[in-house]
DNA sequence: AGTATAAGTGGTCAATGTCAACATCAATAC
DNA sequence: GTATTGATGTTGACATTGACCACTTATACT
């Protein structure tokens, strides 16, 4: 329900009514509509996790961010849920563990990637930046692709920066 | 109401009472809620597009960056409305046509400060993208910033990288 | 067997988005 | 000077939804 008719439509009832229970039934797992929005959410993060980890295995910096991207792309409503800002983490501790966890697994992996260097924290915020955005900017149809295939795309934009991670350096 | 309580607490019946009418009265103005909200998302569009374009009569690339983050964190809600998707373009002309000619000007100066070479459109789409992302990452409150100030930090993450204008290069 | 716990049921309530019918009032046309 | 029209607002109604409550059923465990 969630990808397909997207987060306003993934009412409580109709949850129900789907699973051929009563309105009521759904209560007895979840307290309330934004704590079933919140294990959606941390289900996500897991698979999110799980993605990294394993383009972490088999490849380096750019697997990481074409699987980043990928997952954006593959699960468009679920990213929105887990980004969207709309759950606060104050409640949902579990959801909140959980993000933290896949934060931590991503910088980490990322810091491994990035050489040791002054900057290199910067180049990791940027690097995730840039993949993050670029899977929203994806998502909203708000680029021309130029005729290319998606991946391809992706694998452009990524090609097309570098980072620097020696000492600092004067603004272009 | 936007900012202060975000887009589900903006609801209809409380914006009439606020402006000290009857519960239909909006109704006058906006022929249902999504359209309400339609007109909030094009107003921010045009509130970015004229930061955009002072921030590029005065500075360059960078400061085309700040800008563009700037504007998100200053209006995290309207910016997530903006991008969040949840207004079909299909729907909503006059929206479409704001945030057309938005992302055309921005497209436009973009262009017109990346050199022009092979790789140049790559080169925007990897700016926006890296703004995009850093913009929505710090809205999430999801980035340490290590003790900098936002501004400071900004500026640093987006001096960490360069683009590739050149020819194609093997991946590092 | 007996009981505690999880899961489900039906009833109810307030709030909300939306629709239809009616009222008001200024500007305009005749 | 009056009638018409359009914009704006109002009242009343309806279905849907999230949430709460008391009650029942079923499963598991002592």
């Amino acid at each position: 329900m969630l990808e397909k008719e997207g987060v306003e439509a993934l009412k409580l009832r109709e949850v129900a009514r789907r699973a051929g229970v009563s309105h009521n039934a759904p209560y007895r797992h979840f307290p309330q509509r934004e704590a079933l929005l919140a294990a959606l959410a941390a289900e996500g993060f897991e698979w999110l996790g799980a993605a990294q980890r394993k383009a972490t295995e088999t490849g380096g910096l750019r697997a990481m961010g074409e699987a980043y991207v990928q997952f954006a792309l593959a699960h468009p409503q679920r990213f929105r849920l887990m980004f969207g800002g709309r759950i606060p983490l104050a409640r949902h501790a579990h959801l909140r563990e959980v993000a933290s966890r896949t934060f931590d697994g991503l910088s980490g992996a990322l810091a491994a990637r990035v050489p040791e260097a002054q900057g290199a924290q910067n180049a990791s915020v940027a690097a995730w930046s840039l993949v993050h955005g670029l899977a929203l900017l994806l998502m909203g149809d708000r680029i021309a692709l130029g005729g290319r295939k998606r991946e391809e795309f992706v694998r452009d934009v990524l090609a097309s920066i570098r980072f620097v991670v020696g000492p600092a350096q004067p603004p272009a």
